[in-house]
DNA sequence: GTCTATATATTGATAGAC
DNA sequence: GTCTATCAATATATAGAC
């Protein structure tokens, strides 16, 4: 038995890091395997032992940022209070506010970037996006609200949006403000009636 | 004198159409120099004599994109109020829900393309946000609205990350309701004081 | 499991006849 | 102005030695 399980586990890691990194800096179709495999410092023939094809990669890189969106998620499940939760959430995308501004949300660059495949691919990344939703749409509902889906769907939209805007005109201030924005229309939602 | 003029307008308009709807179906990125060759019906060889390089195919495609923005702001424009012109805004891209759910905004997607690039074209999009973040900066400014430009933000924003969802997601519904919404929030606003 | 060398395919771009 | 043929560069993927 030699060192093959630790080799493979950390090769496979820093693989699937430098694709993350690479394919949110540079976009997935400008991103070659050889800029992958030099970045993981994995020589580029190797690559193909850990991953089939490309779309295997893309396809590691989608679950890895899925288990981070879920681990953030979690973290925010901690506060007592579904307003408090959903104000966490913007406090996080405010937090990303410099990387957003200069390369875009990851997980939402990966679907639109995904999305024009016609290979499959096309709605591999939309999990991202349902996490969120899904999440927010059981805070709202906590809250009373009987359009909790559309709310929901607004709170990450409004995310969504701005870290676009941000990235178009690279400022970070436009997910600084609109995160602001989207906590004070949490904060009045819940005025409306008690907490939750 | 031949017709030389016409058949120059008629095969840099097809090649400019072709290459526009191809960036916004497959992407920038996936689209070749054959793609829109063969769409436009121009031999591959030819389209040089019009384009230099694919640069500046998609140059051209920004600014017909800007131009179409620059004709839709205009027939908003006609309605008399600024309240009006907001809401019509909404109509509008409300109406465009289908689209956007099959393949995402034509805008906001050229801009989160280019901008994973390295070579001076990260910023040339940005026009197609700026041009209708201005327009709506100036409509809530004339609500008297010192937070005009946030207000704008939101706006655009809204309707950019109801794009990317109802495109991640296949579901054009995202993007009427979202439409709904926004329109509900500027009567909202403008309902605080009298109208503009 | 690892890595070098290379096959195969595709693409942006050019040369040059017409 | 138009179009065919093709170059040169790049990218995915594989072969096969170690």
């Amino acid at each position: 038995m030699t060192n093959s399980v630790i080799a493979r586990a950390g090769k496979r890691e820093r693989l699937v890091a430098s694709a993350r990194e690479l394919f949110h800096h540079q976009g997935v179709e400008r991103t070659t395997l050889a800029d992958i495999a030099h970045a993981a410092e994995v020589p580029l023939g190797n690559v193909y032992y850990y991953f089939k094809a490309k779309d295997d990669i893309i396809r590691a890189v989608i679950d890895a940022q899925a288990e981070e969106i879920r681990t953030r998620l979690r973290a925010l499940d901690q506060h007592p209070t579904a307003p408090e939760r959903l104000v966490a959430f913007t406090h996080q995308f405010a937090q990303q506010a410099d990387m957003v501004a200069s390369h875009g949300c990851p997980h939402g660059g990966l679907c639109a970037q995904l999305d024009k495949r016609r290979d499959g691919m096309e709605k591999a990344a939309s999990v991202l996006m349902s996490l969120q939703i899904d999440w927010a749409y059981e805070q709202f509902r906590l809250l009373g609200r009987e359009d909790a889906q559309s709310l929901a769907m607004t709170l990450v939209a409004g995310y969504q949006g701005a870290a676009l805007l941000a990235n178009a005109l690279q400022d970070p201030t436009v997910v600084t403000d609109q995160a602001r924005q989207l906590r004070l229309w949490i904060e009045h939602l819940a005025d409306e009636r008690g907490d939750a």
